[in-house]
DNA sequence: AACATGGCTGCTT
DNA sequence: CAAGCAGCCATGT
């Protein structure tokens, strides 16, 4: 029998994210990684775009890391004006990550490193 | 169900 | 190096 429980929709129990905050909770500080990675990782495959999209929902208090997350050529790629893209900006800069032109050096501050 | 929209990617101009 | 284009895939209308 195919039952549907009541709660079997709640984004917060939905086990993508859950493997998705795992593998984004590993990110070292002062490195980084992209959408399209995580999105590997986590078993998303090519969710890279809906890795932004959930890291888009979570929630202003949360520990995760999602500012080590930029796009696959080492950009931030939130917007440079928005409060989030500042944010994000901010958090690395303080991290010790050079950012040169709203770009990282992948091969540097990328991770994983083996690839 | 069709269509538009993303915190994307990779390949080609 | 910038811009265009075609895949990709969950969500929202």
């Amino acid at each position: 029998m195919i039952e549907r429980s009541t709660a079997d929709k709640s984004p917060a129990s939905d086990p993508r994210r859950e493997m998705l905050w795992q593998v984004l909770a590993a990110i070292p500080p002062g490195r980084v990684s992209s959408y399209g990675r995580l999105a590997q990782l986590a078993g998303l495959g090519r969710g890279a775009r809906l890795v932004g999209r959930w890291l888009g929902q979570l929630p202003d208090d949360t520990s995760l890391p999602w500012h080590r997350v930029l796009n696959s050529q080492g950009q931030l790629s939130l917007p440079a004006d928005s409060p989030s893209g500042q944010e994000q900006y901010q958090r690395l800069l303080a991290e010790g990550v050079i950012i040169r032109n709203r770009r990282v050096n992948m091969a540097r501050y990328g991770w994983p490193d083996s690839l």
